[in-house]
DNA sequence: CTATCTACTTGCAAATTGCAACCAGTTATG
DNA sequence: CATAACTGGTTGCAATTTGCAAGTAGATAG
């Protein structure tokens, strides 16, 4: 019951709530890749999240309030999981973040369009991709998915290109471990 | 080399390099709160970090190119950690961090004063303390810390007159263990 | 010459992570 | 209508990481 905060710095709050590996993966994962469900965030992870951490992650995005559960109608089976207010505005950190790694680390070409696009259209374009997601996930009047649209499409394109004479063997070589 | 990345996204490999508790405190302290020495570090820290954690962040923070370190000429034992360039490139990162923070979590009005300050000034302050911190950091001393000593001002100013802090609003939950 | 300051290291218990199975209920398929 | 596949997870376990307390070697100050 006890919850001491190691300090009142919004920097500090924002770590605790976010500072590990994989927390801010799921929340990216369903932002642009508009994953909902446990099994599709789980097989469909680019990076590999084990069941029990996302497990874990989602119990815990859910008791922090950046997530919402809910379940299919139809499927009684299906859970959906949608971002609450706090989470889309996360959008400008994420922004910032793919900013940073498309330019000090080693980011791949294909996975690096979206962010380059991002930082291109500036807080204007993040706005918008948050009134998106806002439409999406709350109970919000509809838009035109244009942000969203537009950077899978620059995804897919250059994917496509390159997905084929780049298979980037770095996945693989992680089986050796 | 065992340095098979988890994915090439950008995002992912920020969190790979930043993504725990600790680096970005660290960081933090060493930007706003001009700590460069260890001790400093390890005493002067809001949030208490442990001597073997500091050390191995430290170590890894040197690994990856974000930090440098060089001895205190004069004093043989005294060694000083000076920001690189990809850490002055941090400032919008942690600027966007404040600004989540103190809307989403439970900040103390006193540290969030920088924050809110960041995040009011917007991209040209963040470049003109990126500019200060390369004078600091990157090249030898003498320039005048304009946007670090307005910083520490108004928190001064605050931090004095109201010793008790005002958290309110719709926040996130804290994150219980 | 002694005390303190420097940047760390070491030992250890507890918590977290990663991996591979496993599971109970639900839906789709032949 | 049997069964295969899919749903959202759990469980067990080894390895790693964390937090805490204490210790260390060398440099400096009084």
């Amino acid at each position: 019951m006890e919850n001491a905060n190691r300090s009142g710095c919004p920097i500090n709050l924002t770590l605790e709530i976010l500072g590990d590996r994989w927390s801010l993966i799921v929340i990216r994962d369903i932002i642009f890749g508009n994953r909902r469900r446990y099994r599709e965030l789980l097989t469909r992870s680019e990076e590999g999240i084990a069941s029990n951490v996302l497990a874990d992650r989602l119990k815990r995005l859910l008791a922090t309030g950046l997530l919402s559960k809910a379940g299919d109608p139809g499927h009684s089976q299906k859970l959906i999981y949608s971002l609450t207010e706090p989470a889309i505005q996360l959008v400008p950190l994420l922004a910032q973040m793919g900013a940073w790694g498309r330019r000090n680390a080693a980011a791949s070409r294909e996975l690096s369009i979206r962010a380059q696009l991002l930082e291109k259209g500036g807080p204007a374009m993040w706005d918008a991709l948050m009134s998106e997601l806002r439409s999406i996930h709350l109970r919000e009047p509809t838009t035109v998915a244009s942000v969203l649209s537009q950077l899978q499409a620059a995804y897919e394109e250059i994917a496509g290109i390159e997905l084929v004479p780049v298979p980037k063997g770095d996945r693989i070589a992680s089986l050796d471990s």
